[in-house]
RNA sequence: GCAGCCUUAGCUCAGUCGGUUAGAGCGCUAGAUUGUGGAUCUAGAGGUCCCCCGUUCAAUUCGGGGAGGCUGUACCA
């Protein structure tokens, strides 16, 4: 504003104002810090050691991969690139963020195949985008952690999987009745179309086909009645909003709604009621066969039905899968900090895919893999009470009384990181008030001072933050409270590392 | 994607029937206070009242559009 423009107008002045960013992530995206940052990376630790245990060998891909690569699996395509962040290339190249773990698997397979071992067996961790809608707890960027087999084209690989899958549970401390992984197989289904008369090469039928498997997807957050609205006109749901449905008759109905109902307790019967339904087909024939096989090897191997479930109901999505499918569940219920009952369901799933590789090779190459969510797990973890990630080492802060002093201090410093603990000087510029503020805020354990006072003797001041804490809760008064040690003693500098590791030990 | 509700300080929220300088509590910074976390008191910083357009002498307030958030639903590789 210049010296002589007089009075100007409220319009002008909010115009001259300089504008100023918001802060804050965009749509979807969060940032992470603390326990919450120190729980994620301890559960890909604790799931990455399982993974390595069977054999699998880490892979890091890159973020970006070319559009064409990633490719579209959906068989409608009916939204061509949405849900990717695509970007054009200055060399006119569309590159893509990954939006899972298992198209840039089977880009690297494919791009390295003749010096890979066969079988390859890798695991991957890292984020993942989508671009859609976010929700409660629904990001747009988000951790998942795979494992895969390529190259097995036997149900021994599948099965394996599915054991890890519950053995991953295990060591996240989950216990054996609050998780649940469940199994079927793609192929029974393709059976169950046909045994119903669905006609492959009629007009709608992939649209039908879809409409089917998603309603039996949704059966056990609608019910059998819900299920059986679905797969019938349709079904409204509690606003209104109504969900055409596939057009089944009555027996159709009645065949589908029998398949989804049947029980998950016991593998065996659970094949009997879906052989009653499917044997006639040719694939699904096979496919109850492949479901046979895998629950041989998972009895054999001490995985009951309690762990690892046949059931009829697992959908997985729509895309790439050519044989078992399996999904992991949490079954147990536990209150959200609203005080709200929540339920977690599905936190990772997978299956075979053998048509991945092919895209880029012409060769079939069978694969099989499962992809966990780890935010998704770690937010169930933190309600299940298991969510507390190992605190690091205790913290001590060094606080500056005289800037001139500042170098001295960070050698004592050095001299306690050397000692193996984790130390830091303070940085800032405040009172000493302030200073302690901080190593409270930081949770720190212990302070460290040495004034003027100290060092003419020798000796610094040592005082244990949270033995201070204690006290001050039981006193009211502002007197006493300047009267009080402050919960700190003076030590010898030469003695301090010493007397540091018997207050934390 | 569709529908409903919402958006004022870092957080939780008042408030302005359209009018001078928009408030509280908590939090933050500093002082009272010892060079010492809490409590108490005092002071201070912090706001494009979500954005744009319109109506008006005048809009944070009214109207339209947009964005963001929440809830439900759909989709989910």
């Amino acid at each position: 504003m210049t010296e002589n423009s007089e009075q100007p107008s409220k319009h002008k002045a909010k115009k001259q104002k300089k504008f100023k960013p918001k802060a804050r992530t965009p749509r979807g995206f969060r940032d992470m810090t603390g326990a919450e940052l120190r729980l994620q990376n301890q559960m890909l630790q604790t799931i990455s050691e399982v993974y390595e245990a069977y054999g699998f060998a880490a892979l890091d891909t890159s973020a970006f991969e070319y559009a064409d690569a990633l490719g579209k699996f959906l068989p409608d395509d009916d939204r061509p690139n949405e849900g990717v962040f695509a970007l054009e290339d200055d060399d006119g190249q569309w590159m893509s963020l990954r939006y899972d773990l298992t198209a840039p698997l089977a880009r690297h397979v494919a791009e390295h195949y003749d010096r890979l071992p066969k079988p390859l067996r890798r695991y991957q961790f890292g984020p993942v985008w989508r671009n859609e809608k976010p929700g409660p707890g629904r990001y747009r960027q988000f951790m998942q952690i795979d494992a895969d087999t390529v190259g097995a084209a036997n149900q021994a690989a599948d099965a394996e999987i599915c054991m890890m899958a519950a053995d991953c549970m295990e060591a996240l401390g989950i216990e054996r009745g609050d998780y649940l992984v469940r199994i079927n197989n793609r192929k029974i289904m393709d059976g169950l179309l046909e045994a119903i008369g669905l006609d492959p090469l009629a007009e709608d039928f992939e649209t039908r086909r879809l409409t089917i498997l998603r309603a039996m997807d949704k059966y056990d957050r609608l019910g059998l009645d819900g299920v059986t609205a679905l797969l019938g006109e349709g079904r409204k749901d509690e606003s209104g909003d109504f969900t055409k449905g596939a057009g089944l008759d009555a027996a159709q109905i009645d065949k589908v709604a029998q398949m989804v109902a049947i029980s998950v307790d016991d593998r065996t019967s659970a094949l009997e009621g879906m052989a009653a339904l499917v044997k006639d087909t040719e694939s699904g024939k096979q496919g109850l066969d492949e479901l046979a096989e895998m629950a041989a090897l998972f009895t054999k191997l001490g995985y009951q039905a309690d762990r690892l479930a046949i059931d009829p109901s697992v959908v997985r999505g729509l895309g790439y899968y050519t044989g078992p499918v399996y999904e992991i569940e949490l079954t147990f219920e536990a209150e959200d900090e609203d005080g709200e009952l929540a339920r977690f369901g599905s936190v990772g799933g997978g299956g075979r895919y053998d048509d991945l590789v092919k895209r880029f090779k012409g060769i079939e190459i069978p694969a099989t893999g499962i992809s966990i969510g780890v935010s998704r797990l770690a937010a169930a973890l933190t309600l299940l009470g298991k969510g507390d990630a190992a605190e690091p080492a205790p913290l001590v802060v060094v606080t500056v009384m005289d800037k001139e002093t500042r170098p001295d201090l960070m050698a004592t410093v050095a001299d306690l990181r050397a000692a193996g603990l984790r130390a830091e000087l303070y940085m800032g510029d405040s009172a000493m008030k302030a200073q302690l503020r901080y190593a409270d805020a930081r949770g720190a354990r212990l302070v460290v001072i040495e004034g003027e006072d100290e060092r003419a003797e020798g000796v610094v001041t040592l005082k244990d933050l949270r033995l201070g804490a204690e006290k001050s809760a039981e006193i009211e008064d502002n007197v006493e409270w300047r009267a009080s040690e402050h919960a700190q003693k003076q030590v010898k500098k030469a003695d301090l590392v010493a007397e540091i590791q018997k207050i934390i030990s």
